[in-house]
RNA sequence: GCCGACGUAGCUCAGCUGGUAGAGCAACGCACUCGUAAUGCGUAGGUCAGGGGUUCGAGUCCCCUCGUCGGCUCCA
């Protein structure tokens, strides 16, 4: 029989007969291989097991221990699920199915509105499926055969309408179930060793919201149960911390159903928090050159008619009408934005060549009427602080000033332990300016990147209308990713409010404008913050980092004074002076998750010490109160 | 804004198919004065988110509004 030959991930080469397919290859190489094996990659595009292999192909067997196996099994596992609310629920047309990360979802029609008790019906079907160990059958047709076999299925329908005339279609079967799929699959539903249906939703067809509502179950599969078990854990340690759990467990913030949906009201010790981040980054900013500005939170509607927030961005923001007497009435609009009073500073005197770079910031407090629906705790308010500035610059001064942005966000979240990525947005299709414009705008901020030899990832289209920005996401103890710092340019507003400087030559010019935030939303940050540390802030963050504990009445005055001198070191202190047995006014202070705890006693009181327990390690030892301000004020 | 779920004491929650509200913690009072994660007893606390409806009777069923949660959309 002839033989082809065909590469291996090694390098090295192996002869299979002609007419091979992965599955046979991997057979070929070892029956451990071929039971373990789920899929192939041939010159690195995905294929089935059943795949037919020609001379000088690249092939790599799939195992579950490859990279791209979950996301093979979790594809698979919509399709099983689209099997069981198919048979559950015959009249069904589906939309898409994909993988996602940690699982997968289907969005689909059906008569009924399912409710969560359903789910479980769906999940006992899906159980059956996989036990049956039923394979994954590809077939390929021409457009008009998959029209016709989707005949009654609006949504696939129009998927397939979208294929390029020529390009293969392929369906996978399973069971009784068809499905419109470029797969690959693994070879039977068997594989799918550990699944869970997690959640019931409403999706938009094609995420656009003119067209039909579908409904949308979201699951994740494993190989494993214990993969499952792991995965569930992480949930939950997600749910234990949740910062709007923790922030109330802490008396950090609240939210209040009268004041109104996303408007945080912050309690004495949130507040102190946020303070502290805030003089901190204040006097770093200080140093970088910054300067500070403090502005409205209201102007008269002239200005957002100016800045265009009247015309395009109206419907997020409060305006509000005021009676100013002989029958005149104003409009006026909180700002959403700082911007604009950024702006009206700049344009307060004529600037020169000379002033610039300009870096204004402002804590600024903006309102935004978010869509009731997106609104979540801190980190999605209406009302909110950003850490906002902008940078008013020459085009040469555009790389220089985005590599000190760079550099302070690197600072910044080096100081709360956050690893992050940079991603560069490039020119959406909805967008003004000149494409060179945005060309030497979108090199500037790579070259900012590449010159400080930081990685980034570019989002094709994903710009602002008015310039291209990098955002940049952090990475929580938990693995979790939150979007912060954003730097973008902006050619809108210095035209809009026709803004320029005094050039060397004396001629006139319009300056870059550079909009910057490094934590993003006070709120937001804090939020995650909570959530990064599970509520147990560092200590130079804690609002309160130490708490005095008597034993006994008669220890109170000491622990009065232990709390004075402390005072006046700077630490952050409280006298738990309730008539309470020790150990009691301990757990209270290590679910408060306060840093230290100073029991004093007799012996403390007669020595003037304290008896130090830490959070994390417990008892410490005594030290003297001098000592210990030491230790906490550094 | 859209789809769905939910809203009971300050907090966490119980209250089956409609018969007129309950626990633990917290608060307050009294006792205990204690050596490293929760002392005992007692008291008080709710127009069951708000409004409307069905019913002899609604925390429980229906409608509207507000809010919360999970998604979608949005994030000039």
């Amino acid at each position: 029989m002839p033989e082809i030959a065909v590469r291996l991930p090694d390098g090295s080469e192996k002869h299979v007969p002609e007419g091979a397919t992965v599955l046979d290859l991997a057979s070929a190489i070892g029956p451990r291989l071929a039971q373990a094996a789920l899929a192939g990659k041939v010159d690195g595009d995905e294929v089935d097991l059943e795949h037919t292999l020609t001379d000088g192909d690249t092939v790599e067997i799939v195992t579950d221990r490859s990279p791209e196996a979950l996301h093979l099994l979790r594809h698979s596992a919509a399709h099983v699920m689209a099997e069981a609310i198919k048979t559950l629920y015959p009249e069904a047309n589906f939309g898409v199915g994909p993988d996602i990360e940690d699982g997968f979802y289907y969005d689909f029609r059906i008569d009924k509105q399912l409710t969560p008790d359903d789910l479980e019906a769906i999940e006992e079907r899906m159980r059956q499926i996989i036990s049956e160990e039923r394979p994954f059958e590809r077939s390929e047709l021409t457009k008009l055969e998959a029209w016709d076999l989707f005949e009654g299925d609006p949504f696939k329908q129009e998927l397939i309408e979208e294929i390029p005339e020529g390009d293969t279609i392929s369906v996978y079967r399973e069971g009784v179930f068809t499905d419109l799929c470029r797969g690959p699959h693994i070879p039977h539903t068997g594989k799918i060793g550990a699944f869970k249906l997690m959640k019931l939703a409403g999706a938009y067809w094609r995420g656009d919201n003119e067209r039909p509502m579908l409904q949308r179950i979201y699951g994740t599969a494993w190989f494993t149960q214990k993969e499952l078990d792991a995965y569930l854990e992480r949930i939950s340690e997600a749910e234990r911390r949740d910062h709007r759990k923790l922030g109330k467990e802490l008396d950090l913030f609240s939210l209040h159903e009268e004041a109104g949906a996303g408007l945080p009201l912050y309690h004495p010790k949130g507040a102190r928090v946020l303070r502290i981040i805030q003089e901190w980054l204040r006097q770093e900013l200080y140093r970088r050159g910054y300067d500070e500005v403090i502005t409205p939170h209201v102007y008269k509607a002239d200005v957002w008619k100016t800045s265009g927030h009247w015309d395009n961005y109206r419907e997020n923001m409060y305006f509000f009408q005021v009676d100013e007497g002989e029958g005149k009435v104003a409009d006026y609009g909180i700002k959403p934005m700082n911007c604009p009073g950024h702006i009206m500073i700049y344009k307060n005197d004529i600037v020169s060549y000379r002033d610039l770079p300009w870096r204004m910031f402002e804590f600024g407090t903006v309102y935004r009427h978010e869509l009731s629906g997106v609104v979540h705790g801190l980190m999605r308010a209406r009302g909110f602080t950003q850490d906002d500035a902008h940078i008013f610059c020459t085009a040469e001064q555009v790389t220089p000033e985005v590599m000190k942005m760079l550099e302070l966000v690197d600072y910044v979240n080096g100081e709360f332990g956050f690893e992050y990525t940079a991603e560069v947005s490039t020119r959406p299709e909805k967008s003004m300016g000149s494409d060179e414009m945005w060309e030497v705008a979108t090199n500037g901020l790579k070259d900012a990147l590449e010159q400080r030899g930081q990685e980034y990832e570019i989002n094709e289209g994903d710009g602002a209308f008015y310039g291209p920005k990098i955002d940049i996401k952090l990475r929580d103890a938990i693995g979790r990713t939150w979007q912060t710092a954003t730097i973008q340019v902006d050619f809108n507003n210095p035209e809009r409010f026709d803004m320029t400087y005094r050039t060397a030559e004396n001629t006139e010019a319009q300056p870059f404008m550079l909009h910057r935030t490094i934590l993003g939303s006070m709120e937001r940050f804090l939020g995650i913050l909570i959530e990064h540390y599970a509520g147990a802030f560092p200590v130079w963050l804690a609002p309160v980092q130490a708490v005095v504990i008597p034993i006994a009445d008669r220890h109170l005055e000491h622990a009065e004074s232990v709390r004075e001198r402390l005072e006046v070191a700077g630490v952050r202190v409280e006298v738990y002076e309730e008539q309470e047995p020790m150990r009691v006014k301990i757990a209270k202070a290590q679910q408060q998750k306060v840093p230290y705890m100073l029991v004093v006693g007799d012996k403390e009181a007669e020595g003037d010490l304290v008896a130090v327990r830490e959070r994390t390690e417990g008892d410490i030892g005594q030290m003297g109160v001098a000592e210990f301000a030491e230790k906490v004020v550094g």
